[in-house]
DNA sequence: AAAAAACAGTTGCGATAGCAACCAAGTTCT
DNA sequence: AGAACTTGGTTGCTATCGCAACTGTTTTTT
C-alpha cells in the first residue's frame, strides 16, 4: 500500500467547508448567512466606512459577491450604505447600531472556531500556522498578479 | 491603529477561493469543473473501486455532491460505477482509460499549485503547514462527532 | 416470513461563488 | 466642451455545495 503524501489543498478545502457549516449554524439566529460573516467581521472587528471595492479587494472577494453580500446584511440591517459626498460612484459601508449590540457574540462565534481549529496547539504551533496560512495566501494572489488577474 | 490579529480562517477561506479558481482554470480543457477534481484525483492517485459513500467520507464531501460530481466525471468518460455484486446498494468507482491517460497532466496541475502555494517554503515549512493542517481538519472533524455529525 | 430499521444513492431546494456584461458617475484627452 | 476611457457597483448566468426528503436494497427484529 504506497503511502500518498496529502495535499495541502485538499485539507484547506475540507476546513473550509466544515468552517463554513460551523460558521452557518452559529449565525442562523441572526439572521444572516456564510456568506456574510466575512464581510460584517472585517466592518466590525477591523474597520467600516470602506467602500464596496475595498471591501472586495481585502476580503479578496468578487465585487458582485460584495454586492450581494451587502444587501443581505442592509436587508437586515447589520450595515448601511452611504455615498461618498465626494464621488457619488462609491458606498462607504458602516456598520448599525444593531451590529454594535451583537459584536460580542459574534466575535465569540470566531474565536471559539479557531479555539476548535488550534485545539491542542501550543502557542507557538498556532503562530506558525497563521504565518504559514498568510505566506501561502501571499504566494497565491502573487502568482495571479504574474498571470495578469492583480485585481 | 489598533493591529487585528488576522484569523486562520479568513486565510483559508481566501486560499481555498484562489485555489479553486486556478484548478478551475486549468482543467477546463478536459471539460471537467472545479467541482470534480478532488473525486478524480482521489481515485487516480490513490485508489478507485471505492463506493460512492466511501469517497464522501474519504473527502469530506457531502453524499449528494458526490452522486453529482462523479456523474459529470462518467458523462464525459473519466470514470465507470459498477454495481457492488454482492450488494446491490452499491455502486463501486473506477477510472477509465482516458483519466489514465490524462493522468500526468493532472497530476501536473496540482504539483504546480502547491508549488505555488508554498513558494519560498524551506522543505520543513512544507512538512509543518502540512502537519498543521491536517490536524486542523481532525480537531474540525472531532468536533463535529461531538455535535453528533459523525457522519 | 413480515415489519422495522439501516444503508447507499439520487433529487429538490436554497445559498454561495466567480465571470462577464452592463450602467452610471468621474476623469482624461484632444 | 465632447469623446473616449476608467472606475464603482449591479445584474444575469452558471457551477458548486450542504441539508432534507426520497427511492430502492439489505439487514435486523419479532
Amino acid at each position: 500500500m504506497k503511502e500518498k503524501k496529502k495535499s495541502l489543498i485538499k485539507a484547506i478545502s475540507a476546513i473550509y467547508r466544515y468552517s463554513q457549516t460551523y460558521i452557518g449554524e452559529n449565525i442562523k439566529k441572526y439572521n444572516i448567512g456564510k456568506g456574510q460573516w466575512n464581510f460584517l467581521t472585517q466592518l466590525l472587528f477591523n474597520e467600516d466606512g470602506l467602500t464596496q471595492e475595498e471591501l472586495s479587494d481585502t476580503l479578496h472577494i468578487d465585487k458582485a459577491n460584495t454586492a450581494r453580500a451587502l444587501k443581505l446584511l442592509e436587508d437586515e440591517d447589520y450595515i448601511y450604505r452611504q455615498l461618498d459626498p465626494k464621488d457619488a460612484r462609491k458606498k462607504r459601508i458602516y456598520v448599525t447600531n444593531k451590529s454594535r449590540v451583537f459584536e460580542e457574540e459574534f466575535h465569540c462565534v470566531f474565536k471559539d472556531l479557531n479555539k476548535i481549529l488550534s485545539k491542542d496547539f501550543t502557542p507557538e504551533e498556532k503562530e506558525m500556522a497563521r504565518i504559514l496560512l498568510y505566506r501561502m495566501l501571499d504566494n497565491i494572489i502573487a502568482y495571479r498578479e504574474t498571470q495578469g488577474k492583480g485585481k
